[in-house]
DNA sequence: TTGAAAGCGATACCAT
DNA sequence: ATGGTATCGCTTTCAA
């Protein structure tokens, strides 16, 4: 036996040696292992790592587990604890089909922080290509405490069924339209296009256009501002005319160049974004604003005080993270209470130099 | 007994009959409920749903048990599942703490696609205010499969470790930064200074202003540009002069109130945003752009082309989504092996009227 | 103060 | 073609 080589027969050159893998990808600790490093039971792992009140365990006891836990780079099943406790603190909120701006992002992100600060773990799931229903079931396949379901178009009413039959205590949806069954934290953006068509007229303007954008999935969020105009211009004698309109700077010209055809005297261009590339393409042309025609955009962008005449523009302004997030808990705490709407959308004018 | 009311005692104004809730709120259908009321067994129950291919089950018990479960609104229970199973198909992605802007977050949508094409789920995860290894902990307690970081600065080696041993398969980081034992998809931001200080430099500028957001949380993302003007400009004899901004008129309004006393004859400000604020406060104080001072951005933001002069910028290109899943996939079908680092992100400048 | 054991829901092996 | 059952990892009575 002794010439037999030690070494694999293979010179080393063909495979060469690894370098080492510090985490050895062996099994993945579980709380039974930490015990048995310990020497306790499964039993005292878990009062310990969780810090149980109503045991009283010896403080060597629990400087074996914690050093043991350690060692073998424990970490806890979520899955098994939250099967074991029956439900988890999850809020699920599948993540916006549409491109989101920095406002609603921002939102975002603050209503995360005060989810948190109650105890609420935030996991926006990708739900990209699922429609309606088959969404709804995956995502009560996690067994969320709650859904939030931001935007607008996916949920039905049977939808709403099935999350709250799979343990969902609250589904709220956060945009313009209601859902049957969930709580409402309504955003009217009837109201955006209302203020800018109320202010057009107010500035005497009569012959209104309002910028649809042709990009999709934007129509849910055009639909009601185009709305909201004609509402404000309803009886008025005024004329409403929607406009589609592509975000590039062609599709602006385009516009623009048919712009005195159109016998237009005012635009309202759905957000500052757009306000901006079709003012912009209006000046070009030789149209004067406002002069030839007032241009008012929404979402008070800082890029939007920039161009000159500055723009005027609709504010946005939502509900704070916080208290949203105090909606969401008071929904999560009491099931059974009424199916509560509030507006979380709050809008002001802020005339500038283009209207 | 006959006089004793069936009603209770107090009036019924004072508690108004609750609107029927159709979801009864009771227990959550597990698949043994399912059994029952199909009249098989829970196995069956299994296969059927599931249509598993190693067993044959007549088309009257399929039909059944479908039927059992439409009726009850029987959905699977995602951690139960995963539990048995012993692994998942979850792709995490922590949430990035700085605000995202538009071709970050078309990107990561991109993404979301792309690896849900190929079977996985995507998961955003809320950890807003959790630093370092404590993150990686709660990351770790959810056993995805593939572990994703956008951004910057929260994830160190032991971070790695700690996911690794607990199952996950592939950590990867997408940012500036390398970190030990992850795969690398890398975004050297230095290249997007390092472009702009070249094309300054040879617009025969030599005093170059270097805009740093004030803005907390964005300094992992500055500095690398600064970084990289720095290098374009080694050994010319140039001169690079860091100048803090916020986003707000005032501070570009500040700024641009001592720039003559600053000596500079180009500036690249952080991105286009950034660019135009400065660039509007520039010539509100009559500093001609670019006879005076030449402007340079990065992003290459639509918005930029609406200004008088247009913008020139430092266009960013991210590898395509399909492209990253295809990596995140490679990485957790063979965990082995050797930790590949990509550049994800290529620039190419985009010279305009401003510089 | 600690341990033994039941059970959360779904799956897959082994019988029948 | 189906059913019984052990098992995944964890928490929590109940006993000792």
């Amino acid at each position: 036996m002794a010439h037999i080589p030690k070494q694999p027969p293979q010179p080393s050159a063909q495979r060469p040696p690894r370098p080492p893998r510090p985490p050895a990808p062996g099994p993945v600790p579980t709380s039974a292992d930490v015990a048995r490093l310990a020497g306790v039971s499964r039993a005292t792992v878990s009062y310990v790592l969780n810090n149980t009140e109503a045991v009283r365990i010896s403080d060597a006891t629990r400087r074996r587990v914690r050093e043991a836990a350690e060692e073998l780079g424990y970490v806890p099943h979520a899955a098994a604890r939250s099967l074991r406790a029956g439900h988890s603190r999850m809020v699920l909120m599948p993540t916006p089909q549409a491109p989101v701006g920095p406002l609603y992002s921002q939102f975002i992100s603050e209503l995360q922080w005060a989810l948190r600060r109650l105890d609420y773990t935030v996991v926006q799931y990708g739900s990209v290509g699922m429609r309606g229903d088959d969404a709804a079931r995956a995502w009560a396949e996690l067994r969320p405490v709650a859904v939030l379901l931001p935007g607008a178009g996916t949920l039905t009413p049977r939808g709403v069924t099935v999350l709250k039959r799979s343990g969902a205590r609250a589904v709220l949806t956060l945009g313009p339209e209601r859902v049957e069954g969930a709580h409402a934290l309504l955003m009217d953006l009837r109201e955006i296009g209302h203020r800018a068509g109320t202010h057009l007229l107010e500035r005497g303007r009569r012959r209104i256009g309002v910028v649809v954008p042709s990009e999709p999935g934007l129509d849910t969020l055009s639909g009601p501002r185009l709305d909201g105009v004609r509402q404000a211009v309803a009886g008025t004698g005024a004329r409403v005319e929607p406009l589609r309109l592509a975000y590039e700077e062609e599709s602006a010209a385009a516009l623009a160049g048919r712009w005195r055809g159109l016998g237009l005297d005012a635009v309202f261009a759905y957000n500052d974004a757009y306000a901006m590339l079709l003012m912009r393409a209006l000046q070009d042309e030789g149209i004067d604003v406002p002069g030839d025609t007032a241009v008012i955009g929404a979402d008070d962008l800082l890029l939007g005080r920039l161009l000159r005449p500055r723009l005027s523009t609709v504010r946005l302004e939502l509900l704070s993270g916080e208290r949203l997030a105090e909606l969401v808990d008071r929904a999560v705490r009491d099931p059974g209470g009424a199916l509560e709407t509030h507006d979380v959308l709050t809008t002001s004018l802020i005339a500038r130099q283009s209207s």
